[in-house]
RNA sequence: CGGGGCGUAGCGCAGCCUGGUAGCGCACCUGCCUUGGGCGCAGGGGGUCGUAGGUUCAAAUCCUAUCGCCCCGACCA
């Protein structure tokens, strides 16, 4: 039996000061966690409980789908070199020497190992598909770790990866994982919400991200409050609302109109008595990109028109440009490159304009164009001269794209690209993602296997992550008020604590002993608070560490009743000593 | 990586400006007392003042460097 007189559970009255977010100031005060370094954690004994609760759902759930592994944290540099990620990973990679001066890093994730292990050993089509997964240490080196253990820098990921024929056995592949991550976080009782993720530059592959809504986040979600389209903020569409285009000012043709010292959106559109949204927005950036003949970084510039009330998002803009980093323009540079005041860029007249042929953009600057402009008409936009706009600016007319593409940020409030409801934006932390990788790793390290006719072909992967510590932080974010929290007693390290309110008088401590026995023969996870302190420490504690479920033995014992207290709602209720196991056999057993 | 803040006892903090040899609350130990929401009384232990250098008769305090941690931003398969 579990007794809290002799269990190392270092409860602490208040916070460390340099804990912000609910579940790190409760996880350290409730004893579960320690810091060893910046975003490096001791999990104590409650942490570790809870912790391998987790871990037993997740690889109760993943034995039905695949199997498990266990893979190196240490990794040699030529495996990552092999898929080009040695050098990408820059200074978010932990690398290290061996005695000899070899160069080593700790493993971020595990693509790599799995797929050497794939391409050894894989060689018919008899042999797929595979799921591997392992329950492993990943190491990152955050720029900046915080919030507790939400982003750290050593943590646990279940990760898995499939190997599949053809992209119809990685949809089931996929659709596996999927379902089988609905279950895992069903069981760890987390209220979540599965939002499509932008799945990079890769093109037709699927993401999926499962969040749990909390301002602790770092992620925005996208979500309709009328039907289920839910995706995060560098994947969400909206349907806008129609704009009335402006009427024609003289002849159609753009016109240039005095705006001294108009610069940005607002003014101008003050000053013309027009509103944002007849207005372009020119933004003017330059991309770095690889020289296809010489392999040497360039640079190229980008113009990016949008209307004038919307933001740019700069995961959509990435995209959009196969992945190239961009930068926002110095001013010098625009003059130099556009010879046009900053302020005062438009597109109307701008040289050397890329053009695209299937989809591949050629020589000159790129221009590319929001598909919220496609379709409009007499627009108000920078003149590319000092102090003056011109009107009547219509896309496809007066300028020619390089692209349309979607490259704006939603915004609160429009219109669900699906059922037209109304969008709301929430700030979420990512518990879980499943991403089809495609071919990346298996083409580029090589993995081949036979198809049915005796030819070569490379096995497309999945790659599926769930991060432990996000389970029971998310789940510590969800469930707290100011005393505490309380874990689904499905992940927390004891579903029940008994808790006599003195341990000097006799029969509360026999009672609440033969309670807790009773409790634990059942099959429950039982802590009996044994300690010889004052019953409101007691109850503090109580309150404080997690534990779902408390039995309070009290002065009721002499009518044969103890108290049983439900963390979440403060519920109370008496129950008859002897009738206490059936009590929480009917209250938990539905839950299993 | 840019900006800001903080390092003094296990935790939370004061002292620093104006240098004089370290203090408060909680926690901890002993005894008494108390037992339905962090109880009371008495006694007690515990600190290289992040580290290194400098200024000074004297440095937690002033100067320089450095390390660590936190926050905002950038970044984030």
């Amino acid at each position: 039996m579990h007794r809290w007189f002799e269990l190392f559970i270092p409860t602490l009255r208040e916070a460390p000061a340099d804990a912000e977010v609910a579940s790190h100031k409760f996880l350290v005060r409730a004893g579960y966690i320690r810091q060893l370094s910046a975003g490096v954690y001791s999990y104590l004994f409650l942490g570790q409980r809870s912790f391998n609760k987790i871990i037993g759902i997740v690889r109760q759930e993943m034995d039905k789908i695949g199997q498990e592994f266990y893979l190196p944290a240490l990794h040699p540099r030529e495996l990552w070199e092999e898929s080009g990620r040695w050098a990408v990973m820059g200074d978010t990679m932990f690398r290290l020497k061996d005695r000899k001066g070899a160069d080593y890093c700790l493993g971020m994730t595990h693509e790599e190992v799995m797929t050497s292990i794939a391409r050894k050993e894989l060689r018919s089509y008899k042999q797929l598909p595979q799921i591997w997964y392992q329950i492993q240490n990943k190491f990152r080196d955050e720029a900046r770790p915080k919030s507790g253990l939400l982003r750290v820098r050593q943590f646990t990921m279940k990760d898995s990866y499939s190997f599949d024929i053809d992209p119809a056995g990685l949809d089931v592949s996929y659709r596996k994982h999927y379902d089988a991550y609905c279950r895992i976080f069903d069981r760890c009782g987390l209220k979540y919400m599965v939002v499509e993720a932008h799945s990079g530059a890769m093109g037709g592959s699927q993401s999926h991200e499962f969040m749990v809504r909390t301002p602790a986040g770092e992620d925005q979600i996208v979500s309709c409050e009328s039907c289920s389209y839910a995706a995060n903020m560098e994947k969400a569409a909206s349907k806008l609302a129609p704009v009335e285009d402006l009427a024609v000012t003289g002849d159609g043709n753009p016109v240039e109109v005095h705006t001294p010292g108009q610069k940005t959106i607002e003014e101008v559109a003050r000053f013309l008595g027009v509103s944002p949204k007849n207005k372009i927005k020119t933004l003017a950036l330059i991309a770095n990109e690889t020289d296809a003949k010489t392999g040497k970084p360039k640079a190229r510039a980008v113009v990016v028109l949008l209307r004038g009330d919307h933001q740019l998002n700069e995961a959509k803009l990435s995209t959009a440009l196969a992945g190239k980093e961009t930068r926002a323009m110095q001013e010098d540079e625009i003059r130099q490159v556009f010879h046009s005041p900053a302020g005062f860029l438009g597109p109307v007249g701008l040289s050397n304009v890329a053009v695209a042929t299937n989809g591949v953009f050629g020589e000159g600057a790129i221009l590319l164009v929001d598909t919220a402009l496609e379709g409009r008409k007499n627009l108000i936009s920078g003149a590319n001269k000092e102090d003056y706009h011109l009107k009547n600016v219509t896309p496809g007319r007066d300028f020619q794209p390089t692209a349309y593409a979607d490259l704006r940020s939603v915004t609160a409030g429009e219109a669900c690209p699906n059922c037209g409801g109304q969008l709301r934006i929430d700030t979420a932390v990512e518990i879980g993602h499943i991403f089809k990788l495609g071919y990346k790793y298996s083409q580029s390290m090589g993995a081949r296997v036979l198809d049915r006719n005796g030819k070569e072909v490379t096995p497309i992967m999945g790659s599926y992550g769930i991060g432990m510590e996000r389970i029971l932080t998310a789940a510590v974010e969800q469930n707290n008020d100011e005393n505490g929290f309380w874990l689904p007693p499905q992940i927390a390290p004891f579903e029940i604590v008994v808790t006599p309110t003195n341990v000097r008088d006799e029969m509360l401590t026999n009672t609440a002993e033969d309670i807790a026995r009773r409790l634990e023969a059942a099959g429950f996870e039982v802590l009996l608070d044994d300690r010889d302190e004052r019953p409101g420490v007691k109850f503090k504690d109580a309150d404080l560490v997690g534990i779902p479920f408390r039995v309070t033995v009290g002065k009721k014992v002499t009518e044969g009743t103890v108290e049983v207290v439900r963390r979440s709602t403060r519920e109370m209720l008496d129950v008859s000593i002897a009738a206490i196991t059936e009590y929480f056999e009917k209250l938990l057993r539905p839950a299993r």
